[in-house]
DNA sequence: CTTGCATGCAAGTAGGTACTTGCTTATCCT
DNA sequence: AGGATAAGCAAGTACCTACTTGCATGCAAG
């Protein structure tokens, strides 16, 4: 009974923060969306802030249920599985995840739990890429420098982020369906680390040339 | 004198609100902070809510002062300008941007004048990047569908803007230095629409294979 | 010189905020 | 049956909030 009570304090509180921000979530406006009075709020959590910051910790534990396999298969179809779990996960997230990163000005200390999510979301992808490069997927290593890669990998999922992050209230700068971007996310990705088949088979290639620098500097 | 206080006030108003968001952005606050009386405050601009519009509107309006070429010369150099422009822009502004983000939820009517901005950037990225394609810069249009080409826009522009976002708050995610990472950006983007040279010149690559689908589907 | 006008200052209004206290009631465990 | 525990309720505290009012001051144009 009271661990139901804790838990729907934590889920209203959930709701009216994520609708009015940190000082708009009231105690009084907690209380009556859970439908408890609102001394026991106190009673249970302590003060408005213990509440709050249990409730984020809770949250942002919570991430996409999705492993990107140890051994690349198919990096195609993988890539777009990490890709549509991460953007579906954070659109549910997405008011929270506003008022978290409004937050981080007058509460730095929300800061390391709100981005340990996508932090391991991102080491994940990082692990997969560093297998397509030791499995041969990627050609050319011997001319791709790896701070290119890393960018790669930070594009990619910086993009993911902007897309669920901003979709909604630009609908003018995101005019394909959602998984017929992220499919062209993924594939201009692969291709960015050479690790689509390219205008010309490798076989065919790797006679044609020896190696070309591919940078311009 | 009378100018000169209004113009005080809004940037008073402009860092409080930064700081504290719209709630956090009491009168007295933003008065002290702007070295007059409170009284002061209303009799200019009516409310607070007023007051914040006004300062939100003038502050969205203003966005980095930087022209994409209409006819594209050297792509990778121009592309690194404008994304370099454009993540400054966005560093600065960066705490405005976020509490502009949390207050969507309760101020739709903020929407428009805070997306303006990023909106043009990138239509004149896409202007640009519409010149690659129609200059030949672009090989294999063929086989490229202009929705990619779209992707590929929205991708970049979601990369620069995810950087700018949240590299102060996750460092461990943005190892490389800005323009370093900014500059494989603008490589993987070129990449991606076939506009870097790939690893074989595109005249020994014509006469080895006629065209080769580059989708798997 | 005096008539406006923008400002400062002190005070007040009406409501909201987190949080507390004292008391009553219902429930569960032994 | 009895005693601990958790909940509800009403009221109160001390402070903050946007916003108003009345009055005194300074300054600039007629």
């Amino acid at each position: 009974m009271i661990d139901d009570h804790r838990h729907r304090i934590l889920q209203a509180a959930a709701r009216v923060y994520t609708q009015h921000g940190w000082r708009g979530a009231t105690t009084k406006r907690i209380a009556e969306e859970a439908g408890v009075n609102e001394v026991t709020l106190f009673r249970q959590f302590g003060s408005k802030e213990a509440l709050l910051e249990q409730m984020i910790r809770e949250l942002a534990a919570s991430k996409a249920e999705l492993r990107l396999p140890e051994t690349p298969h198919d990096p195609e179809r993988e890539l777009l599985a990490w890709a549509s779990a991460h953007h579906q996960d954070m659109c549910g997230k997405r008011p929270l995840i506003r008022q978290l990163m409004s937050d981080f000005e007058e509460r730095p200390e929300l800061v390391p739990c709100a981005v340990e999510g996508p932090h391991s979301a991102m080491n994940q992808l990082r692990r997969y890429t560093e297998q397509l490069r030791t499995t041969g997927v990627i050609t050319h290593q011997d001319v791709l420098p790896a701070a290119e890669i890393e960018a790669a990998v930070s594009m990619f999922s910086g993009a993911v982020f902007a897309d669920g992050m901003n979709r909604d209230v630009m609908p003018v700068m995101f005019t394909q369906p959602v998984e017929d971007t992220l499919r062209a996310y993924v594939r201009i990705f692969l291709r960015g680390l050479h690790a689509l088949p390219e205008m010309v088979s490798p076989d065919a290639l790797a006679s044609v040339t020896p190696t070309l620098p591919s940078t311009s500097e």
